[in-house]
DNA sequence: CAGTGAGCGAGCTTCCGCTTGACTT
């Protein structure tokens, strides 16, 4: 008898399977959605009630055409696409595909590979949810109105580059940045003084040991010393002592959002890098599915688990918990992230060994026992005024899952209040201290810090916006626009005071320190900032965060059969194309235009705004009789924040520094930076540079070292045709005009020898030949 | 390579979500 053919997403589940199930089925992978909406005219008849056009994009016609041939010579069809609601509507396109009737044809679903879950769900067969692909289908109509709409009134409206897009999820993660980026500018930190003692007490073995107690913040200078004058002189007595247990419970096993969270935190990794590694350990067998929402462990991984920790730690430290998902537009289709053997220590994945180990440590702390702890609260009394210092220890007393693991916060969740946990020697009510030093420092308030990639798929997690597959293609599209950039901010010095108290004698000094400096945050840049403020002005509702929240509640109603999916997307359609029409036919170009002054030369308007090429002030206006002057704005600065002196400082260019050889040196930032420019030839200036400040002393040794430089680089010059051939890292190549063409190998040695026809004719061999690039989308018919 | 800063309006771009290779360098 013929097998059963069984489909599944994904190849690598596919194999575990088929061992399995055995002899009577042959399990496939359809390698996740097999059918698109076409791209012309959006794919959807919108007069049609928005019947949808469905093609085999290009990449998946050979996934079908081989899963039509096995379907043929197969006895039943299984499917066992995920359960979730892009799963179900995988199977329903297979299931047209394949020509297969979605009302008979068995449809299983099981939310972890073990051979209990997968032969119930065989014993268990359904059919497909229609309601729940309806909703897909209006989640994926939806998204491409959106996308389709507004990319093209960005195209109309902004006078940049044509390659801007729009979209549901891109545009809100935009917003976000954004938004972060105006409330730290606009932030003023407020300074106050924080009282900190240090004092000296025996510890058991009645040696001297320091420790320290807080006192009370306060919001001036005056304060602040007014109350260590108040302390000269005074005697410490402990007045009041508690001790209090306390616990500390284990983080949840990972979700997609948690691991990248996790692994940028300990290991610096973007969420590209992270999912890169997650998913060649998922496919060499080592963990389970990195693409999930979900926190949950089979039973069999528990037991896996349980016995783990029983050997390593020891019965004491297992405590099996149940997480529940805190998130409510979590589909749950898969497991946590999880090893799939416990014991296995050591994988053989380049680079993802440290990976293995934070999953395989956050796995084992999860079943693992409460850390157990012990809180010491003394209370200080000052002889000579009713304010008291408190002095906090902590002592562990069982370290249960901190064995193994402990989770990192990100900066905004550290709490200034917070105190270290450091432990305190024996104290008793009425004792004496020794006073050794009091300070009252001067402590800032910080603004909320910039988003790492991590932080702000947290943040679009938290929102509901986005799934497990899409947070790291998501941020890699709108870095890739040029709406946000990743990058360092170097910090500013900052001065506070330090008030003393130490012998009886009040000091005052000033430090300094280092502050606002960041690594690898997103910053959003002026096309990102004018774009967004754009996007607001006339899209409100899509830009609203809870707005996927909202549509996400439809969603459901439609996979509950209350709500008709075309109704829906009516709803929605309706006032959204009049918003486009109107915004395509009455809003202004975007130009985000921010005047700064007047130039004092000319008494003309300079103003910052977006040009073509990007941000840029200007001084004068196209109306006038003079032509403009034009400057570019350089990578750190912002049309938003640039000020009128640092504008006006990049008129300063371009430069002429001095004639040599009888033509000047100009200095000048061009299409590719600071460049010097002589006798109509180019030299790019490097780092070591500033255009600024280059004088013609510095300028002048360098034009004639990169003169011959680029003589020697050119091997022979075919003047009449503009062709050189010049020797470049990969040995000697053809320029023509913008045009590179390469020289083969065995030409290489007598380059200088070739004549202009046997060049022409590598040329044209070569322009004949392309190099063959990855397969170019056909249209489709 | 090193100008430009707006507009002709050819022909192009664009979304989110599910899955991996097969392309370069």
């Amino acid at each position: 008898m013929a097998k059963n053919l069984l489909i599944v997403e994904s190849p690598a589940k596919a194999k575990t399977i088929e061992k399995i199930l055995g002899v009577d089925f042959e399990v496939k992978s359809c390698f996740g959605h097999i059918r698109d909406l076409e791209k012309d005219e959006m794919g959807i008849d919108v007069k049609n009630k928005f019947a949808p056009r469905y093609i085999v994009p290009e990449e998946k016609e050979k996934v079908v055409k081989e899963l039509k041939q096995v379907a043929k010579k197969s006895g039943e069809v299984w499917l066992a696409t995920d359960e979730d609601r892009e799963g179900e509507a995988i199977s329903w396109h297979l299931c047209e595909v394949l020509g297969l009737d979605p009302v008979k044809t068995k449809r299983i679903v099981f939310h972890e590979i073990t051979k209990p879950a997968i032969e119930k769900a065989v014993k268990t067969p359904r059919t497909v949810d229609m309601n729940l692909v309806y909703a897909q289908q209006a989640r994926r109509i939806l998204d491409r109105i959106v996308g389709f709409e507004l990319s093209p009134v960005l195209w109309r409206k902004m006078s940049m580059r044509n390659n801007l897009s729009a979209g549901r999820v891109q545009s809100v993660a935009v917003r976000l940045i954004a938004e972060r980026e105006r409330s730290i500018n606009a932030f003023h930190a407020a300074s106050s003084f924080k009282v900190d003692a240090q004092f000296i007490a025996e510890d058991i073995q009645n040696k001297k040991v320091g420790f320290r107690a807080e006192g009370n913040k306060y919001s001036g200078v005056g304060e602040a010393e007014a109350f260590l004058k108040s302390c000269t002189g005074a005697r410490y007595t402990v007045s009041d002592i508690q001790v209090k247990p306390a616990k500390k419970s284990p983080a949840a096993p990972f979700t997609t959002s948690t691991l990248q969270q996790e692994a940028s935190r300990k290991l610096g990794y973007g969420v590209s890098r992270t999912m890169l590694l997650a998913q060649k350990l998922y496919e060499a067998g080592y963990i389970s599915y990195m693409r999930t929402d979900s926190v949950n462990l089979s039973e069999s991984a528990i037991g896996d688990i349980r016995e783990q920790i029983t050997t390593s730690f020891g019965a004491d430290y297992v405590h099996i918990r149940k997480y529940k998902n805190k998130n409510e537009s979590a589909q749950e289709a898969h497991e946590a992230i999880r090893p799939t053997y416990m014991d296995r220590e050591k994988v053989d994945i380049a680079d993802g060994q440290k990976l293995y180990e934070l999953i395989w440590k956050r796995t084992m702390a999860s079943q693992m026992a409460d850390a157990e702890l012990e809180k010491t609260i003394a209370k200080i009394d000052i002889s000579t005024n009713r304010e008291q210092l408190t002095a906090q220890g902590e002592v562990l007393k069982f370290e249960g899952f901190l064995k193994v693991y402990r989770e990192d916060r990100d900066d905004d969740e550290i709490n200034d209040e917070e105190e270290s946990e450091s432990m305190l020697p024996p104290l008793a009510v009425g004792q004496i201290l020794d006073l050794k030093l009091m300070k009252a420092t001067e402590r800032f308030s910080r603004p909320q810090p910039r988003y790492t990639e991590a932080s702000l798929v947290k943040k679009l997690e938290e929102l509901g916006i986005g799934r497990p597959s899409t947070y790291a293609p998501t941020i890699s599209t709108i870095l890739k626009r040029g709406y946000v950039e990743k990058r360092d901010k170097e910090g500013v010095k900052r001065e506070y005071r330090v008030i003393t108290l130490q012998s009886d004698k009040i000091k005052m000094v000033t430090e300094s320190e280092n502050t606002g400096a960041e690594k690898s945050k997103l910053f959003p840049t002026d096309l990102g900032l004018v774009v967004t403020d754009f996007l607001m002005q006339h899209f409100k509702d899509v830009m609203d965060f809870g707005f996927t929240a909202k549509i996400e509640g439809e969603f459901d109603e439609i996979a509950d059969g209350k709500l008709k999916w075309n109704s829906m997307l009516d709803e929605f359609y309706v006032p959204f194309k009049k918003d486009v029409q109107n915004t395509m036919d009455n809003a202004e170009r975007i130009k985000g235009e921010r005047e700064l002054g007047t130039d004092p030369e000319s008494g003309k308007k300079v103003v910052a705004r977006m040009g073509r090429y990007g941000p840029m002030v200007q001084i004068g206006d196209v109306k006038d009789e003079e032509k403009p002057r034009f400057a570019k704005l350089k990578n750190t600065q912002s049309i938003e924040t640039i000020s009128y002196d640092d504008a006006m400082e990049l008129f300063r260019l371009p430069r002429t520094l001095g004639d040599f050889e009888g033509s000047p040196i100009l200095v000048n930032i061009g299409r590719f930076g600071p460049y010097l420019a002589h006798d109509s030839k180019f030299y790019s200036l490097g780092k070591e540079h500033d255009p600024y400040e280059i004088t013609f002393e510095e300028a002048e040794p360098l034009v004639i070292e990169k003169r011959k430089a680029k003589e020697e680089r050119t091997v022979k010059l075919f003047e009449k045709e503009k062709i050189q051939l010049l020797r470049g890292p990969y040995g000697i190549y053809i320029k023509k005009g913008l045009r590179n063409f390469p020289i083969p190998k065995d030409r290489q040695e007598k380059a200088a020898e070739l004549t202009i026809e046997e060049v022409q004719k590598m040329i044209d061999e070569a322009i004949a030949n392309p190099p063959r690039k990855a397969p170019r989308r056909k249209k489709s018919s």
